[in-house]
DNA sequence: CGTGATCGTTCCGCTGAGTGGAACTAGGCT
DNA sequence: AGCCTAGTTCCACTCAGCGGAACGATCACG
């Protein structure tokens, strides 16, 4: 699936690849380490990369560049998701002041697609545009709970990695988790991802009943409790859903 | 500076750049005629490119792929900047409940880096990722005016597109603004960009004086005075730039 | 139904863009 | 001085990429 490593266009991925979301710049022979390109390839090739707009340069470091930004933001899906879900997930920052996530989910991990927060420095390993495993995030209990019946094997026969020690690594308590969470339409995560983070997530739904994206809010473990909250993400999730309706209806 | 069309690399970006922020799905022959590239060329190309990830195609129309939205999060500068500046727009946001506007220079057109917005239907030209012309709007000057004299001359010196019947076009009145600016710290907008939206704005500085973001505030014309948040503007924008100095300091 | 669009896919022989080993420069440490 | 590692440049080879052309599919119109 990961293009040919032998034609141009793979070679250029692995390079961008090469950045992870938190090193603020690479020296020229890391990023041949990382990306086992040989020398004189990987100059040209970096080289024409920075002309593109797609790597930034700055004194000898290379930076994923301020043009990939922009393109970034062109991938539809993900931009329509934002603008849609913007208003709803003020509100319930406004409301609760808690950590609003909006996420969409790829295989087995959460991307991460907005995050509303505020000064209190509650630690979230979420970044926008970052990843996380399905089955340790309230998002992604969510959004796999309605999927099709094949997501959920698929997920609960891979490897459940453990992230805390609350996380749930036994296929068959995930599996009885997610049917409750198609009952209630809300799911929860206690601790499950990082110490002292809880959350509760609600799915927004297509016409078909698809699960597009999932709206969360995370608080601190010793102060918020996430069932209070169930009422409000679950409305939020379902106004981002009519929202995206009536704008699918509109456009076609 | 755009590279050359005949590498693979300035091809794929051809094909990137052919999408517009607001078409959704390109089919293969209007592709064809954007890019002007051969056909055969264009479809494996494009091949390659959803292979890659950075494309997708359902039922026959192209869209840029959800892996570009990632990649596009990985651009350090803007990602950073999205994530120390929201808690102070969210600020902005709850005590004004009127669109918060983050963005960055990039020539003589500014970035939209991030917006948050409610309910109310105001309509501005913004979109996060999308660009307006510099001397059209509140960020554009607040961001122009702490540069160098350089930049102002080329900025002056280009054409002003006239975008509303109140967009500023004449460089001497454009020149006189960019004054005020600097000594008041904040810059204004009365419907210059778009009809019925009006602006205030004010620059993040780094510690050299150079600006590195802006923060607005954009209400309708009818409702919103922007002198009387300027003060507001002025203290997201200073929180902003204090948050990012004590980053730079702890990172190195 | 045939004719003529346009749209998307595939084939295949040619060629220059891309390749990468090697040689080179610039600094840093001992 | 000698040795290391980082970054840049050279240049002859070759295969990835090219694109004209021919193909099948679908639609529209008389």
């Amino acid at each position: 699936m990961p293009l040919d490593h032998s034609s141009v266009l793979g070679k250029a991925m692995s390079v961008l690849h090469a950045f992870s979301a938190d090193d603020h710049g690479l020296a020229f022979a890391e990023l041949q380490r990382r990306t086992g390109l040989p020398k004189a390839t990987l100059h040209r090739l970096a080289g024409d990369l920075v002309t593109a707009g797609l790597l930034d340069r700055v004194d000898g470091l290379f930076h994923p560049g301020r043009h990939l930004f922009e393109l970034g933001m062109l991938a539809s899906v993900e931009r329509t998701l934002m603008e849609v879900a913007t208003p709803f997930m003020e509100d319930l920052y406004e409301r609760t002041h808690e950590v609003v996530h909006l996420g969409v989910r790829e295989g087995a991990q959460v991307v991460y697609v907005a995050k509303v927060t505020g000064h209190r420095g509650l630690e979230t390993p979420s970044r926008v545009g970052g990843r996380m495993p399905v089955h340790a995030t309230a998002l992604g209990k969510a959004l796999l709970a309605h999927a099709p019946q094949e997501e959920w094997i698929k997920v609960l026969s891979g490897p459940l990695d453990r992230l805390t020690p609350r996380t749930l690594t036994a296929p068959g308590r995930l599996r009885q988790q997610l049917s409750r969470v198609v009952e209630e339409g809300v799911s929860y995560e206690f601790e499950e991802a990082a110490a002292g983070v809880v959350c509760v997530a609600a799915p927004v739904l297509d016409a078909t009943d698809r699960p597009v994206a999932a709206v969360s809010i995370a608080g601190a473990a010793t102060r918020f409790r996430p069932p209070e909250h169930a009422a409000q993400v679950r409305a939020a999730a379902a106004g981002i859903a009519a929202t995206l309706a009536r704008r699918a209806d509109l456009s076609q």
